[in-house]
DNA sequence: AACAAAACTTTACGCGCGTCAATTTTTTAA
DNA sequence: TTAAAAAATTGACGCGCGTAAAGTTTTGTT
């Protein structure tokens, strides 16, 4: 590395002994030159310690190549597995992602959109709240800014969305559950944020009725994204006040099911399947931390691999083209069981 | 809103009645113009959709007011909460934040302060891998960019450290223990990742010869960051192989113990503190998931309050005093016990 | 009312790069 | 060998804003 300052693109094109306008094209697209000008490009980039500045080049190109990245709650380990999931397919595109967590709150999901507004993107890559959206405003978002949804959907919002089959995954698991043993009852929010909740809840009515079972609901209260706590709370409560139709529980989500679990544990009650069990557990999503729970939970596994593929390669899609789509695309992506002891 | 399309500053200055370079300077400071000025262009800015091009001021100000944040693992929800309130002091101050994840991994750390590099950030607030980073490479990057380390220390690298005081917090735990049972074993990782570990070692020898114990150590492999599977799968091992040397086990942090209890579970090993108890398990760092262990583990809570609220302050102070502090400052915080009914 | 200080306006330059048009050089194909 | 095509060079403009200097207006004080 040699000491003398390159201060901009015309210092590091004199070095290189390429003109400046010919670089500009080898930093945009490094084949779009000669070979034997890459060649001697990079040579010099081995030399001397020049990087072209980002501020200056957003400020001329149409399109930055930022993608936004919004998740619902970045302390929720699926988003989080998801959102490096997605960055590093953003990356391998030749973009560069820009994660924001709403943490649960509909004030800071649109302060993170108004955030994006600022840096421009090319597109964005959006989980939203749900229910708890400002919807009317993240629409106008979605005018501004090319955005694909995923996880939750909001009607008619953004070019497309990709997320789980929760009808599929629910009849799955219902199925499963009816199979092996007493059919469950759904532990869910009386008001839930995720409008997948809807899909489960009516998802797991037709399922039960379909097998002839009469299906059973526990609404719980509570607000937020603490569901660990809620699932806690209001399993406690159930179990104490003997307010179960059944004694097998298919929770919304897993981190309802984690809150359960741990009340199930602390009121005596033995979760699994043997004979001498009082209790299963089921829930939905696989949690990372799933697997860890005593006993480890019996959930379903969405498939995120396609969920998060399919929504990178639209928006690219988009962004390349230039052109919205004339067609909304909403894609949901069949799961599969993962059983575990608890059910 | 009005219709009119604002391009840029000046024609934001035009139908604000203001001078361009007093519009620059409101929004560099709102304070610092007249207060009938400013009431002038918050007018017009309810009228007319214009925000300053945040590329075009980046390019022209000497220091951008980006604040660089990278956490080892934003998988693991304890740096996801401890990133999340450090954004919110981010915002708070005037900066903008941003959030990158190593993923556990030194090769994308690099990759992280890379793309930092390009960003120009005022300062950069770091928690490294620790022993797994390419320290070299960290040194030389905080000495380009004001950087503040912090959970995890590297000698002498970067303008500051805040972190957890595990001398302390270890000697708190152990000496519970020992209070209230059998003398802990540590179960460890045998190659730690991060430094800390070591300071829980060293803290756990003396403590344990002041109590007039001898100190009892598992060690166990494993590679990577996740944590949860090598204390399940090591901990269901040294439990069959009857490898404890004692009935209480100090795990150096809450994902070992969160996967230890798992194992523990699954041996039919009855953990807590009541007579019938077979084992007990505490934890180090107080995990988000910690409550919600079968039984609640009990941990040790980190202080991350004040050493979130210090390492902003710091990188702050510098950024706005234009100078590297002289001398590196080293703080560690306490933490303190909590109690569940693991231990 | 007079004056100094503070705030604002006008004018102008520069930041680092994208991009264009006109020209020259190099490569490829016939 | 030569013409055509491709690539590089030269020279120049513009992006949107920070910021400086010099002059003008407004404000606050006595």
């Amino acid at each position: 590395m040699t000491d003398k300052k390159i201060r901009n693109m015309e210092d590091f094109a004199a070095v290189s002994g390429i003109s400046r306008p010919t670089v500009s094209k080898y930093f945009n697209d490094p084949q779009s030159v000669r070979k034997s000008t890459r060649a001697r490009i990079e040579e010099a980039l081995e030399k001397y310690d020049y990087r072209p500045n980002i501020y200056a080049i957003n400020q001329n190109r149409r399109q930055t190549k930022n993608i936004g990245l919004v998740v619902p709650n970045l302390a929720d380990p699926f988003f989080a597995g998801i959102a490096r999931s997605i960055e590093a397919l953003i990356v391998d595109a030749g973009f560069s992602p820009l994660l924001l967590s709403s943490h649960g709150g509909p004030e800071q999901e649109l302060a993170n959109l108004e955030s994006l507004r600022a840096i421009k993107p090319a597109g964005v890559l959006l989980a939203p709240l749900g229910r708890a959206s400002d919807i009317d405003q993240v629409k106008k978002f979605t005018t501004e800014i090319p955005t694909v949804l995923f996880d939750a959907n909001l009607d008619n919002v953004g070019e497309a969305f990709f997320g789980c089959d929760n009808t599929q995954t629910i009849d799955l698991i219902v199925d499963y559950l009816c199979r092996s043993g007493e059919p469950p009852v759904l532990f869910e929010m009386e008001n839930p944020v995720n409008p997948n909740a809807f899909r489960k809840r009516s998802a797991y009515v037709d399922a039960m009725t379909r097998l002839s079972h009469e299906p059973h609901f526990i609404r719980v209260s509570g607000d937020g994204w603490d569901f660990e706590e809620i699932g806690y709370r209001e399993g406690k409560r159930v179990i104490l006040q003997n307010l179960l139709p059944t004694r097998t529980v298919l929770c919304s989500n897993d981190r309802l099911a984690i809150g359960f679990l741990a009340a199930a544990f602390e009121c005596g009650e033995k979760v699994g399947l043997g004979p001498d069990c009082t209790l299963r557990v089921a829930g939905h999503d696989d949690h990372p931390f799933a697997r860890y729970t005593c006993p480890g939970l019996t959930t379903i596994s969405q498939d995120y691999a396609s969920i998060t593929a399919r929504s990178v390669e639209t928006i690219l899609r988009i962004i390349e083209s230039g052109e919205r789509p004339e067609t909304r695309e909403a894609s949901y992506f069949e799961g599969r069981l993962v059983m575990r002891g608890s059910a």
